[in-house]
DNA sequence: TCGCTGTGTTCAATCGGTTTAACAAATAAT
DNA sequence: ATTATTTGTTAAACCGATTGAACACAGCGA
């Protein structure tokens, strides 16, 4: 036994029509007003009585759109891109469209190879995550290729002219989180810098500290589950700043388990801030000090750009600044 | 100007030949190896040139395959089901197959949409996730007439005669829960339940309770962003188990942030134990002592259970325990 | 009685591929 | 020289919908 698929021609035959009635009638066209009453019901209820459902593989190739938008992101095991997806998801939902979720473990080639197979799904446009967060230059050319073709693409977080892109403007949390900094007396705050964190912030933040006199001092946080506590052996000896702030959430959760772990206290010993204010950062004690950026607002422009990019063909590339 | 999709029919024009030539080679068909080779060679120059993608919406029409599976989630807001989806994320990637997510915000009529949605879209199989969660009986329903339609789907958690599922045995680690507790003089062990979390994880911490002579004390957690500190509040006064376990992570942390807020320790005054394991639980402090729920194996489980199903037209419901 | 309008429905092309059968030309076998 | 086989390619049907044009028939006015 297998699966068999109710097609409108089944209906057809069944209620003794035209295909094409059975379709004028479901999709309740305006032609579908001069057939026959009884005949729309006795599609109606033949439709209903074998399960149908419309093939929308069917139908996006007659029509050429597949309601379908993707979404490329590193991978959502972290609470940052996990609420941004979900963000997404459901921003998607309400404008009638479904997501296709590809994970990229931040490869470069699974990106490309992700863009691809969502090209060949045709689905009707991508917001794509991964290039605001990598410093290699190999994204730019990928993206500005595609957004040459006019295929509809939002990138996040990575501002470029000619593209379009939705970015977070740190620069007023990080002017408020080295405020509060300076104003416990820090003069130097260090920061930790990991590949996949990039553009917006360090610039950000650099501008930041520079405004109000701060040194800012720079810490390569590899890219592997210690990353942070090697970072935390290094500061606990003399000569480091006691001030921090973390580019995400939670990596600041970790830093301060970590120092903990070493006997340090924070707030006390240290003062750590973090970027992001995830939800459930607020199941963290000591309560985490971060920057609130606003994420849903951020995904929701980002869902509703891409969305107007596909309802207008004309569209000229656009930038979102949240 | 709009995005214009390059066709099979462009690259047969531009080479002079017809467009079955083009599938033939472009797919590397038995029959393309008769065709000359600079035919193929030129065929292979101008898709490349014309940046063809292929239209996986056409050739699904044609084999009815799409090569997607469907995931029926309540949100991926929360660690428990961003690790889950990201797992099965790749799980699919890994098998050849995209998978479209649907977030349900545990509401069943949108639940119940997502479904039909999939089967819209004709995706070969649909992995639900929402059921093994919810004590509702008006899943039951739904499941069953899908699967009684022969239509490939696997539930997470939700064990049923005639339906196809993974579950989680929570029984190993409940007991060396139970037990962790009892030899901690516990007699007492209070338990939290909320409606989304049901099915195996009650049953199974009953029976071990039971078996070890200890008395479980429910406590109903409102599924609002108060839930947890509701019952702290209540659990503080006198009279109250002081062993606890929770059914997932997320919340047990939470219950320990409620606890240290109102100046209780942990462990101390309160034991706490979680259910899941989650990724980020590492950067919890004091540790988080948690039931290991092999997640990653049970998403795979779920997958490779999906995908053997399409794969064989005659299965058979079956039920995978991990 | 001829055309006209409106009603109820169908025909046939189309979307972008895949696949099987068929066919022409070249080469090999007899 | 004739048939058989191989080589290189195409024609056409098909997947499951949508849609504009066309058609048959009714009633109506002139």
């Amino acid at each position: 036994m297998r699966h068999d698929r109710v097609t409108i021609s089944d209906i057809a035959r069944e209620a003794g029509v035209d295909k094409s009635t059975v379709s004028l009638v479901l999709n309740r066209k305006p032609l579908a007003s001069r057939i026959r009453r009884d005949t729309r019901q006795r599609v109606f209820a033949i439709a209903r009585k074998l399960n149908y459902h419309p093939s929308l593989v069917a139908k996006s190739l007659f029509t050429g759109k597949t309601m379908t938008l993707g979404l490329v992101v590193g991978g959502i095991e972290t609470p940052f891109f996990a609420e941004l997806t979900n963000t997404a998801l459901e921003a998607a939902d309400e404008r009638g469209y479904h997501m296709l979720v590809s994970a990229t473990r931040w490869d470069f080639e699974r990106e490309r190879n992700a863009i691809r197979l969502l090209l060949q799904r045709q689905a009707d446009g991508i917001i794509c995550t991964v290039g605001g967060l990598c410093p290699q230059g190999e994204h730019h050319e990928l993206y500005t290729s595609i957004t040459k073709q006019h295929y509809p693409m939002v990138l996040w977080d990575y501002q470029s002219d000619g593209l379009s892109s939705v970015c977070s403007d740190y620069s007023v949390g990080m002017d408020e989180a080295v405020k509060l900094l300076a104003g416990k007396g820090h003069v130097r705050i260090g920061y930790c810098f990991h590949g996949i964190q990039w553009n917006g912030k360090e610039k950000s933040f650099l501008s930041v500290c520079g405004r109000h006199n701060i040194e800012a001092v720079k810490y390569l946080q590899e890219d592997n589950p210690h990353g942070i506590s090697k970072i935390v052996r290094k500061i606990i000896k003399p000569g480091h700043p006691k001030a921090f702030l973390v580019f995400d959430d939670s990596s600041a959760m970790e830093m301060i388990a970590s120092l903990k772990d070493v006997g340090r206290s924070v707030p006390g010993d240290f003062d750590i801030i973090g970027i992001d204010d995830i939800a459930w950062g607020t199941s963290y004690r000591p309560r985490l000090t971060t920057i609130r950026q606003d994420l849903k607002q951020l995904t929701n422009s980002a869902v509703d750009l891409l969305v107007e990019m596909i309802g207008n063909p004309e569209w000229e590339p656009k930038n979102i600044s949240v």
